[in-house]
DNA sequence: ATCTACTGCGTATAACTTACGCAGTAGCGC
DNA sequence: GCGCTACTGCGTAAGTTATACGCAGTAGAT
């Protein structure tokens, strides 16, 4: 049987993209010098899709971007997906060093860090397959977050932490889709809010009809960027508020 | 030059997909009876989405599944991509009618309508592809949702169904991600919360370590099921409430 | 020196989406 | 009734994709 250090992990009864995350990999002691290194190969993914988007990562890119042939990656990797897990964990920044007076404060900083990291990473928004947050870049975040949290009890510290980390990760998917839509040419949705009117008819939508003649879907240049984000964060702060102390 | 009907539309200004959700086709009048309808198509899409996933749904194997040939989809569908946006407009059951009587009952009922609807078609959390919205279904969850909150401004308003829409989607995603993981025999994810403590040393993540000895992770058969769901919930509604009446 | 676990990767398979173009059809104008 | 023309279904084929299998070569262990 061919035992490569792939399967091997995977009797240690951990799922081999883990092992490889969290650099449980005994290296093997016989046997060729490895070419290539897996943080290489994940490095070259990242890079791919900063510069050219999810599409652009396959296999045989991702081998041509490290001199090797496609096959060659399956020695370090179990299947795409495995990569693609190991490329979200590795794009990611380092956990903020939150340095606030007060929870407050230090929830507002990590959840615009949150969203500045997955902004300068659009892609990972767009991986279609996820895991529970199991490697160590992501915990590291949830940890910087429940740091900042002191005073509360375990459950509400988890229960914040899920609040606040689902709701940045939906709001810059929600931005970034309107963004992708406008900016592709075929789409006429160069601008949501008229695509919007054109649609909703007032008898059958009174209330949303409102709301867009209001011109809540329209980007006011005026207006700070992200206002709705700050709205959002703050009810949710206001809600923990109410649990504190 | 071979202009369909799907090109025409798009000459119209409105993305073709689009045209296509809120009915705008125009009939044409030449030309044979199509065999086949957009509904059937998507409607055969949905479910087998629903029976085996996403992966399952092929070009090829919708086409299978209405007694047609691939190819002939493209008479009524410009793309894949386009196939599966409309996929998930057919599949989000009609809007809830909400009967409540205040904002905060009738918040609470949506958001569990919300959360429900997606657990019925889980693969629309995995879909990669996605678009503001701008289909009749969703427009009319979001006029459903925006109906209950008559006291409020057009911007409090919208800014609290952002918030509200976004935190059960991320939530469903986070729920569906874990049981995934679990059910996946491969992965001895069996238990999260174990699998956590064998990664998570308390010298580096001394705050996680206390959340996870307090059983956060763990599933415990004696709480009600998602009672995270519901502390992020009612701390949504909780910061709601500050900025009401 | 041999054994053995390992590496890189050539070959091949079985998917996949979709462009192109052809043959047949049905309503419209005359 | 007779084309004309816009349309439909779809056969063919091209171009990608992930990845299973197995072989030849390598280097530490014995």
């Amino acid at each position: 049987m061919d035992v490569n250090h792939v399967e091997r992990e995977t009797m240690t009864e951990l799922p081999s993209y883990l092992a490889a995350a969290w650099g449980k990999q005994e290296r093997p002691s016989r046997g060729p010098k490895p070419a290539l290194s897996l943080d290489r190969i994940v490095a070259a993914g990242v890079a791919l899709a900063d510069a050219e988007g999810l599409a652009a990562v396959s296999m045989s890119r991702v081998a041509a971007e490290v001199g090797a042939k496609p096959m060659s990656l399956y020695r370090y990797v179990d299947s795409k997906d495995d990569l693609l897990v190991l490329m979200i964990d590795h794009a990611g920044g380092p956990a903020p060093e939150i340095d606030a007076p007060d929870w407050r404060a230090g929830l507002t900083e990590w959840s615009w860090a949150y969203l500045d990291q997955l902004r300068a990473h659009p892609w990972i928004m767009r991986v279609p397959i996820h895991r529970p947050p199991s490697t160590p870049k992501q915990l590291r975040w949830l940890e910087s977050g429940l740091r900042v949290l002191k005073e509360f009890t375990s459950d509400h510290k988890m229960g914040t932490m899920l609040l606040l980390s689902g709701y940045v990760r939906s709001y810059a998917m929600l931005t970034a889709d309107i963004q992708e839509a406008n900016a592709d040419p075929d789409e006429m949705m160069v601008d949501y809010g008229n695509m919007l009117r054109a649609l909703v008819d007032a008898a059958e939508f009174p209330e949303l009809a409102k709301v867009i003649a209001a011109g809540a879907f329209d980007h006011n240049p005026d207006e700070e960027p992200d206002a709705d984000f700050v709205f959002g964060l703050e009810r949710i702060l206001d809600g923990v508020a109410r649990i504190a102390g």
